[in-house]
DNA sequence: TATTGTTATACTCTATAACTATA
DNA sequence: TATAGTTATAGAGTATAACAATA
């Protein structure tokens, strides 16, 4: 089998947009957790991240700031982050996350993964080892260049 | 490789986002299309399926009665589909597009696929059908069970 | 009564433009 | 003057609740 640029491009196409929307539905049925996906990458990254600032943050989740500044004051009124000034440079904020924003997302995340993963126990193991090869593929192909910033 | 079900759901977690973003933003970058992810499906689903009820989109796009009528009555609104009464059964709709919208709709897809091939041309064939398996299993797992209305 | 669809309402996501504060 | 961030504003996507029309 010879796949064609053009080929996988319309697989993709068709195919990632379907997935995308069971993992958002499912996570907003989760009504105790009440997260959507950005709300969730925010907190990820910034978990990930601790002491980001605000372009640093817009720079990953391809937002623009005042996206993000969104993103964020709603995630801190719900408790689940907090917004500092930078030590040093006083234009700049340090994101942080909560512990109770911690919490969230590891529900969040745990809820989301077992949902998933009870979807995906249906593939053989053989077929989860493309999904998985597939994915690390993709990650290569769409990372972001990062954009260093001192 | 063994890979579980819960490390290939936590690859698709991490990944699908992030091609999602590359592919709402490309879409988005072009002005002179300017079709959103939700009204380009809308779109392709109704071009594939002359004919359907709000119903029948709704179910197949996994959204609400409300949420499609509304994103129809944006299409309508731009001269891209039509709405129209159902010969037996007034309480339905049969939808369609328009030349104009299927003219739209071409584009969009010859353009965002040559965007995404293009990303695409720097993964090795053996790994393009890596992602084209990949899609098919997912495609398989993920597809929502159609259910019939008569 | 059940089904199909719309309207009313509200909230989130996202962007651009304009602004403030700091470097 | 350049950078970091916020506020103002607007439009799209989405849902739930309430409704009207038809079967």
């Amino acid at each position: 089998m010879t796949v064609t640029s053009e080929e996988s491009a319309r697989e993709l196409l068709e195919v990632v947009p379907v997935v995308m929307r069971e993992i958002r539905s499912q996570m907003r049925s989760r009504r105790s957790l009440e997260l959507t996906i950005p709300q969730f990458r925010t907190l990820a990254f910034i978990n990930r991240n601790k002491g980001s600032s605000l372009y640093e943050v817009s720079d990953h989740m391809g937002l623009t700031p005042p996206s993000v500044s969104n993103l964020v004051d709603g995630l801190i009124e719900r408790g689940m982050m907090t917004r500092e000034e930078h030590p040093t440079d006083r234009r700049r904020v340090r994101l942080a996350v909560t512990s109770h924003g911690r919490a969230i997302l590891e529900t969040a995340t745990r809820e989301t993964l077992a949902y998933l993963a009870e979807k995906l126990s249906n593939v053989t193991p053989d077929n989860r080892e493309v999904i998985a090869k597939a994915m690390e593929i993709l990650r290569m192909t769409f990372a972001r260049s990062v954009r260093s910033r001192s």
